[in-house]
DNA sequence: TCGTTTTCCTTTAGGCCTAAAGTATATGGC
DNA sequence: GCCATATACTTTAGGCCTAAAGGAAAACGA
């Protein structure tokens, strides 16, 4: 094996590992403080970030870099917790959209805020120049096709 | 929030989305090549540089980062499909020594050369400079005390 | 309009993970 | 030696994920 292999393996464990262990981290700190997962949580995040149209279900999918099945089994839990609520599509009855009610909303910037503070807190020791720098890194990685969906598929067909 | 939290929130959610979509990559490649998880591989690779010795379920745990349940159920698979040998500890029959045998260690060195490269090829966009700069900054993330396990506690008492 | 195909979503089986409870063995204090 | 505690591991229930199959509705072509 070369050593930028090595090189490329070395950082790609460093990389896996402390992704790992912050997730881990920021799961059980949101299920201690909220009772919440983080998949819940980045459930709640996109559908903060849609307003007031609210997601379909493949939306949400496409969000959370999931499959539907994913999002299937994870919606149930919010709407019955009253987080949620899901309106069926008027012109399309295999389809319903979902939203956040106001206490929702509310949960959820609770959780946001509490969320941004244990991210922030492992990055301390960076610099902002050192963020934008390792920002920039990460963005030249070769994913497949910027992990494209179907969204981003059709928009770049119609381009 | 403040913009150094926004910063930090954006860096995060760069890096958990590549982590995440690398991991799903090689996951489905070593399943399709080779008919075993990514979780699997990396206890084959903890046995590979384990060695002769070979190491207790705990150990696989703590390389793995995962608790010993997980590791209760992953390596039975391995074990009965002829890749790992469990020897019971002689003075503690508590536990075991898990081990590749001549066909795991031959198993693994052929997925760990399509590992490398499948993981080369999503960092050939990086120079070699940009790599241990990458690896430097990745280092400076706060993890819990290291994500410190029942080993590294100990060693750390000692001192 | 009718049948085929596609699309949207759900369901299911199974992998991997955790927390917590259970089992068996080892260890340390008496 | 004996008992309480600690340790090593397994088991179990349940969360989240995938792939694949299923169901219902929409879209399309003849």
């Amino acid at each position: 094996m070369s050593d930028s292999h090595k090189q490329m393996l070395r950082l790609w464990i460093e990389l896996l590992r402390a992704s790992n262990i912050i997730k881990k981290d920021l799961d059980a700190r949101l299920r201690a403080e909220f009772g919440q997962s983080l998949s819940r949580f980045d459930v709640l995040s996109a559908l903060d970030r849609a307003g007031n149209e609210g997601l379909r279900a493949s939306e949400i999918s496409q969000f959370l870099l999931v499959t539907d099945g994913a999002t299937s089994q994870l919606t149930p839990h919010l709407v019955k917790e009253g987080l949620v609520e899901r309106t069926p599509c008027p012109d399309d009855r295999r389809s319903a959209f979902f939203r956040l009610t106001p206490s929702g909303r509310k949960l959820f910037s609770r959780m946001a805020i509490r969320h941004a503070e244990w991210v922030s807190a492992k990055f301390t020791a960076l610099s902002a120049e050192e963020l934008e720098t390792m920002n920039a890194l990460v963005r030249l990685i070769e994913l497949p096709d910027r992990a494209m969906t179907s969204a981003t598929k059709t928009e770049e067909q119609a381009s």
